[in-house]
DNA sequence: TCAACAGTTTAGAATAGTTATAATGTAGTT
DNA sequence: AACTACATTATAACTATTCTAAACTGTTGA
């Protein structure tokens, strides 16, 4: 559980001003135990039932980038009508259930090491990601 | 190099109506040697292009999603902004260029068997993809 | 402490991609 | 040839996201 002071520290190191609205949004998304998988609707959302407060959505948006651009944050692609953000900001994989739309992190030694044998000529591998789509285990699967 | 009467019969038997427009975009996607990926917007540019005609917008869109819901073709997330679809319906492996936004098929060996150790309970795993997403090789990468 | 400035927030307008609608058209069957 | 169900089309509607411009607020330095 961080406290404020910290959040403070942490955004004015990388040069963000730390301003209410920014630091309730670094309460939402960091003082949690297990990685937050979010839309900017969901988080909008969370924002204004657990502080019961509002912050225009033009603010989240502006916020949720700069924290991107900073390696806050990382956005994942799933489906294409929705822009998933993560906390959890190193190359890792993903499960996706497809029964509730939910993505579940893979911890490191849930996959064996992925061996890609084939080069692009002049290009550099810059990350190796798996998406493992799940869903229930019977007949009428979706 | 398939023929119209070819297409036709593909039409036919999954119970889509082959109509002027569904052969021509059938040409636009299947004509080709290797696997294409696009965009509606693609797609639709491509077909006025090549074919020096217009297919209203809305039913590219129809008979993507048709196409889709019949397996002919894929859709593929690589970034919210535009769905991509793609020709190569097989679970298979890409390379993303980040440099030009171009997303490439690995073959089924240039990447080794993937081996996942960790099961949902209650799901089975019905899709395993890799996305690599690689950059020109020096300093200035994005 | 306070003025000044640059960075922020905000509501609302604007945009882009996509989907819905409803009228018109057409392939296939009889 | 006429009928019917399915397709196409233009346009309107919708949704997620970005832009804009005015108001506001941390921060800095006098």
């Amino acid at each position: 559980m961080l406290k404020n002071v910290e959040f403070v520290d942490k955004l004015r190191s990388s040069g963000l001003r730390p301003t209410k609205q920014r630091l309730k949004i670094c309460e939402v998304l960091f003082n949690r135990d297990k990685t937050f998988h979010f839309t900017i609707n969901d988080l909008a959302k969370n924002i204004s039932e657990k502080l019961n407060e509002k912050i225009s959505l033009a603010t989240v948006y502006n916020t949720v980038h700069a924290f991107k651009a900073k390696g806050y944050l990382k956005e994942i692609s799933i489906n294409s009508d929705r822009s998933y953000f993560d906390t959890n900001t190193k190359i890792h994989h993903h499960f996706f259930d497809e029964d509730t739309n939910e993505l579940i992190d893979c911890d490191d030694d849930d996959i064996e090491k992925i061996n890609v044998k084939k080069n692009i000529t002049g290009k550099k591998i810059n990350s190796v990601e798996v998406l493992i789509k799940v869903a229930s285990d019977n007949q009428n699967q979706k």
